[in-house]
DNA sequence: GTGAAAGCGCTAACAT
DNA sequence: ATGTTAGCGCTTTCAC
């Protein structure tokens, strides 16, 4: 059974077509300067021989170099964007000639993400990799990308109805809704401390809106009545949350579940500590999460792989611009994991 | 800020070291026939480079052809074993001149397993992957490996202290103890419904012993007086798994927890469809086993990405035979996922 | 619009 | 023990 089968090159093609191998490239490519008719006997013999291009030897050729604008959040070590960064680091495909260009912007200044949008359209990437924490921002911005024709993809979070390429992040309506099962799969609450962090007050409202209201929906559904109570406090001010949580505790004594939709539940670590009958719930396997965990002081953890989803993005991206490969579905929606004390381990590799 | 920096080849090593590529070459992949001064001379040299390989001409290149052997058990549609096999291909490199070589054999049948391991030893793979179900059949078959100088590396399950080059899969034990939390979650039980299967008494016990001792010492710890009782179905006559879990709970009526400890908890599911007030908890995602979850049969699955698992195995073991790279940790455990309905949706991409 | 040919960086067979 | 060289399959420039 000696089957060795050939496996057909472009000097088959150039063979079975009539033509040359510069033409195959060509017509592959669509690089212009080729009939009709050649194409046509081209594309069928790739049809009948069964023709893929050897990845190894295009990449080895290819002198072209891609670039992909990632306009992100600026962030500082431990933080969510992180491990974003990571993640799109390591979506480049090995060997490609494939660079990715952080513009970073300030989430609190509107200004710094609008001069970043300006240096992209200015650069002309190939690509651009971007989330939406200014929606309004993002519109102009995209409609931009769209008459340059610089294809762009969301990540993270995103904007619908746009002319994106896919999104991929998590449902995150759907990730609040898992979050208050949580809180509530050990004991029923009548009354919930929904914890907020100040800067939702500042701008043009909460980036985590959709997780707090698939967070609220789920708990007006199940337990009719119930009472939620919000309180906010400073993430740059951790001792003063403490006492603002203290102070909110002794306010509402009947409150034993407590809950954010952001990623800093670490921030109230403290407080529930001092509390360790209280239920709590958060987002998001930040290290500093992962240890309130671990301690007892955070019950779940909903969280999803953020460096792979990052990975994942560049990578598709990247198959999109190199190959023509069209990413389906549109919205890859990556699944919501629940981290307890029991499993927390072993969830990064 | 013109950087272009030129990325060293064999080329530049050969001429920083003042010998020929070929040299280069042999030291690189130790075959042999180069003096331990030119090799001094060469790994000098690509340490002050920073030399790697590119692994699109190396690929390209490269006539040569590796065999990974996979002794596996064998399987029908929508079994376990099935979504490990779609895995294993999925992890071959791509443009890699390496091929996987099933050998399956029957869970049930020690002969089966021996003769495949005959088999491989006769065709002399480059590597081997292989699971644990027959203990003492690993060990006689690892020591022959071992003998014959290939490298093997446990997939899933494992037996320890062999000389496997790793192991992936899951903490057996740390997976009963999750599995144990979450059927307790929501209500204390004070006895429990553990249905094993039939298969189980057969042979030199039960692959899953590790988790079900997990599970019971999680158990045992946190409920003390706790009673387990255990009842056998058979997986090959699913209605009579109903009789006979109807007449099991007729007998015990205070029994409302019920949990599996393999991945069949789906032959339980009408069973449980017709006590919707019971909590069942199983484990492994199987298609029929998340339809249980759906339809609110059972409440929790414990599982882990099995594909991404074996995807992972050969793409270490790939590196590992290509380009000698080690993988530490030895033991590659991999993340424990609870599953619920809220969550199940997106859990296979 | 098409074909010829020179690489890309590495491997491996063949000289020496 | 070491050097030389012909490819691997594709891209891309250049000449027609």
């Amino acid at each position: 059974m000696n089957e060795e089968k050939h496996i057909p090159t472009v000097f088959d093609i150039a063979r079975e077509a009539g033509v040359s191998r510069g033409t195959v490239d060509r017509v592959l490519h669509k690089r212009g300067r080729f009939s009709a008719e050649t194409a046509g006997k081209v594309l069928d013999a790739v049809r009948k021989l069964g023709y893929t291009a050897n990845q190894n030897a295009a990449l080895l050729a290819s002198r072209r170099e891609w670039t992909i604008a990632c306009l992100l959040p600026s962030f500082r070590e431990g933080e969510y964007w992180e491990l974003i960064h990571r993640g799109l680091d390591e979506g480049i495909p090995e060997g490609s000639n494939l660079r990715l260009l952080p513009y970073n912007y300030d989430q609190t200044d509107p200004a710094s993400f609008q001069a970043q949008c300006r240096a992209i359209l200015e650069d002309k990437p190939s690509g651009v990799i971007l989330n939406s924490v200014f929606k309004d921002g993002v519109r102009t911005f995209a409609a931009e990308l769209d008459k340059a024709a610089i294809p762009y993809s969301f990540l993270d979070n995103k904007v619908d109805g746009l002319g994106n390429v896919f999104y991929v992040g998590i449902d995150p309506y759907r990730s609040g809704e898992l979050g208050a099962f949580l809180l509530t799969v050990k004991t029923a609450p009548e009354e919930i401390g929904l914890i907020r962090l100040i800067r939702d007050c500042s701008h043009l409202g909460d980036p985590n809106e959709p997780r707090r209201k698939g967070f609220l929906d789920y708990l007006t559904a199940h337990f009719p009545g119930i009472k939620v109570h919000t309180t906010f406090i400073n993430p740059s001010l951790p001792e003063e949350a403490t006492r603002i949580l203290e102070e909110f505790s002794a306010a509402h004594p009947t409150v034993r579940h407590y809950a954010t939709t952001n990623s800093r539940i670490f921030l109230a670590a403290p407080f529930l500590k001092a509390h360790p009958d209280f239920t709590a719930v958060g987002f998001d396997d930040l290290e500093r999460n992962l240890q309130a965990l671990r301690e007892g002081c955070v019950d779940f953890l909903v969280t999803h792989r953020i460096q792979e989803q990052a990975r994942l993005c560049v990578s598709l991206f990247a198959d999109f611009l190199l190959r023509g490969a069209k990413p389906e579905p549109r919205n890859h929606y990556v699944h919501l994991d629940i981290l307890h004390a029991l499993n927390a381990d072993s969830y990064i590799e």
